[in-house]
DNA sequence: CATAAACGTTGACGCAACGTCAATGTCAAG
DNA sequence: CTTGACATTGACGTTGCGTCAACGTTTATG
């Protein structure tokens, strides 16, 4: 049985001492017992829980919610090494973002390609719509259940890098169906079903199934969440109810 | 003439105007001026400026150091642009690691593969040093000067994707040829000297033109400078010596 | 065995980077 | 003019540690 003073636990996992002592005085990691001298002793159970903690603190969730994470008696440890992978995808897209935008902005400063100011920080909110939809995920499952999230998880866990790139332009072309259908003004139309089509699609990598209530369902989610809807009203005020229309005229035929 | 409030430009930003006045009030960022009502104005420059901070933040750089930077009369922006560029390539770099390691650890878990308690926190310790490198980096530009600095940036920015992942590997290579050469013991080996060109071609990615009074010089830092020389050693004690040795007979020859 | 260095502990203060709120002045629209 | 939205300053509080003092325990060395 592998154990480990507070000082080796440390130097293993590339921290402080006093992070440790402050996770235990917290509560978000105990040691597994303290010695006869009163030194905390770990081992490799507190070790895998380290390992979640710092995937959970590279993804900026707070301590105190890493706390309530992993102290849900339905914590369970693949399903969260899942769904650090997902996260770790979507961060890695914002960094892509980044770095399009820094570019940009040195061929702007070079006077080779026009950037107006909104651009200029773009990049930087999407992050922060991003961190919201953190929370919201964590929201949707308690309203909606793990099954949802869980098969979600799972399927996306096998999805290719370059899988997850058609997955984006996926929801590209569907944005631009969406506009192009809100101009017409009909949800029946062509186009928004075409929008609807591609919403599916879309849904596709990461539901392991699919079905016209399930579907019909989320679009009435995304309408009657606020957060949901100001992320699709990005693309024009209105976009998420028109999705829902579209959606629900597909679902239905 | 654009101007903006703080109400605006917060927005604009995706920032609070709290964040706005603190760094108003560390003097890191200042409005143009204060209009008759003691309202902060702000123009385009401050705009401009405040990308930079944000993609400096973004970089985990501290404010105090951000002000440092910026306020240099050598600051440059162009410069600067470049340097996040070369820098988020770093983080994206860290992040496919991280996700690697999620991946294993999944498998792991899964009996799949093999996974010790050192890999389980590698890729984390890997961030620690790369962070500690952008400090350093800073320190060596005081200690060089900008002429090097620059240079390396200026060309680093021109790199593809996949010139950089070569780059990558190139480096890896270096490390397996110093490991081998390191086991024979003689920097003028075969296996060293293919490990000092190693390191003169990855050193060609980012040097606009190779001098072998520089190589050597760098390489003696490498020694002289602790984190350098632990960098280094973390594949075996004594590499950095050893390259330093290597190269030297090479630069020499 | 004795000693010194390295290990551990708790307690406490301090810091960075804001978030929050109170009190109050200014601006804009009805 | 009134009210709501805008702005200001001042001040307290939070999170996640870093740092250090005081002191007990363990380990290595002579």
């Amino acid at each position: 049985m592998m154990e480990y003073s507070i000082r080796e636990l440390a130097d293993l996992a590339g921290i402080s001492t006093r992070t440790l002592r402050y996770y235990d005085e917290i509560n978000l990691l105990k040691p597994a017992r303290m010695n006869h001298s009163g030194y905390r002793v770990y081992t490799q159970r507190e070790v895998d829980l380290l390992q979640q903690i710092m995937f959970y603190r590279e993804l900026d969730v707070s301590l105190e919610q890493i706390k309530s994470i992993i102290n849900d008696p339905a914590f369970d440890k693949r399903k969260a090494l899942t769904d650090h992978y997902k996260r770790l995808l979507e961060r890695r897209d914002h960094l892509d973002k980044l770095i399009a935008a820094v570019k940009k902005t040195i061929a702007h400063e070079n006077g080779e390609v026009k950037m107006n100011n909104e651009e200029k920080f773009q990049a930087f909110k999407e992050r922060l719509i991003q961190e919201n939809d953190a929370q919201f995920r964590k929201e949707v499952r308690e309203k909606y259940g793990d099954e949802a999230a869980e098969l979600s998880n799972a399927k996306l866990l096998n999805l290719s890098e370059e899988q997850y790139h058609q997955m984006q332009e996926t929801e590209k072309e569907m944005f631009a169906y969406l506009k192009q259908a809100m101009e017409i003004g009909d949800p029946a139309s062509e186009q928004a079903q075409k929008a609807a089509a591609k919403h599916k699609e879309w849904l596709s990598y990461t539901w392991p199934q699919y079905s016209k209530e399930a579907h019909a369902n989320l679009v009435d989610m995304y309408v009657a969440d606020e957060r949901f809807a100001e992320y699709y009203d990005r693309h024009g005020s209105g976009t998420a109810q028109f999705l829902r229309d579209a959606v629900h005229h597909m679902t239905k035929a």
